[in-house]
DNA sequence: GTTTTTGCAAATGATTTGCATGGAT
DNA sequence: ATCCATGCAAATCATTTGCAAAAAC
């Protein structure tokens, strides 16, 4: 894969904040941008692991921190209280199966302006505003069709 | 405290189940009940304790679990992956602070019709929806602000 | 050459589980 | 008498931390 504009710009991010360049960083950033979507830390590990073998797990926890600083990365935390990154930076929102823990992607805008001011008034300086919708999904609302019969 | 009409409700619906109305139970229903805020596990734990001393901590989990099913209770998680039990029913959403975790309550009315219509699109059959805003409470603001001073 | 980052191994901390006892029906 | 719930102790699992070696500046 050829450096990217994408990689200029967090090379220099970066260096303007005195922190080093590493094939590791680029490489978690790089899989980030390929995969428009949530996955967790460990999951990401073993894509990232593909492109530099031998790369641990608390390095893949730091630099998704920093990128999360960054702002390239936002955390969705899942019912199991596993943490997901997602690398979709556009609005959109989140539903999370109660039972299984599935994580899906929705499409909706509420009024972001609204919410984020009554964060303010809270005396937050909010960075965004996520939607989680729980619920169960279509999975497991089959089986629990299923379990109600047979019972 | 004296039986209340919600602890009849309570009460009948465990037996519709088929489950045990226990001390424990009412105990911590009642505590949720007067608390109308969220509440982690132990903080919760140690309030029931007072009412049904030597109460276990697993047993507060089940509970909680028996009452979020019940509809008596939301779950928030924060960004340390620690689960919040929230006994406010009312529509409130929450702010979590990504430096110290504070959570606080948002008073906010985004579309919710609209926002569970997308997670129907998308499978679910939602509970509810629920806004987190992430960000930095006043008080870590003030300390980053210190800290940069220094720097 | 100096400072940051990495990888490893161990620690942490919330939550869950297995199992025997006690309690509710 | 039956079956569910409790308490205890141990297990689990994601995440964090301490530290010495390696890499980036």
């Amino acid at each position: 894969m050829a450096p990217t504009s994408t990689d200029e710009l967090f090379c220099s991010t970066l260096r303007a904040r005195g922190q080093r360049v590493t094939p590791q960083r680029l490489a978690i950033a790089a899989v980030l941008r390929d995969l428009h979507h949530h996955a967790t830390a460990e999951e990401l590990h073993g894509l990232v692991s593909a492109r530099v073998p031998g790369i641990s797990l608390p390095t893949v926890y730091s630099t998704l921190e920093l990128l999360e600083d960054l702002g390239a990365v936002r955390r969705v935390v899942n019912d199991g209280g596993t943490a997901l990154f997602d690398a979709r930076t556009d609005e959109h929102h989140h539903a999370i199966c109660r039972r299984c823990g599935l994580v899906v992607d929705i499409e909706a805008t509420p009024d972001q302006s609204q919410l984020l001011d009554a964060a303010r008034t809270a005396g937050f300086a909010p960075d965004d505003a996520q939607v989680v919708v729980r619920g169960v999904c279509a999975a497991c609302r089959t089986v629990r069709e299923a379990e109600t019969a047979a019972a």
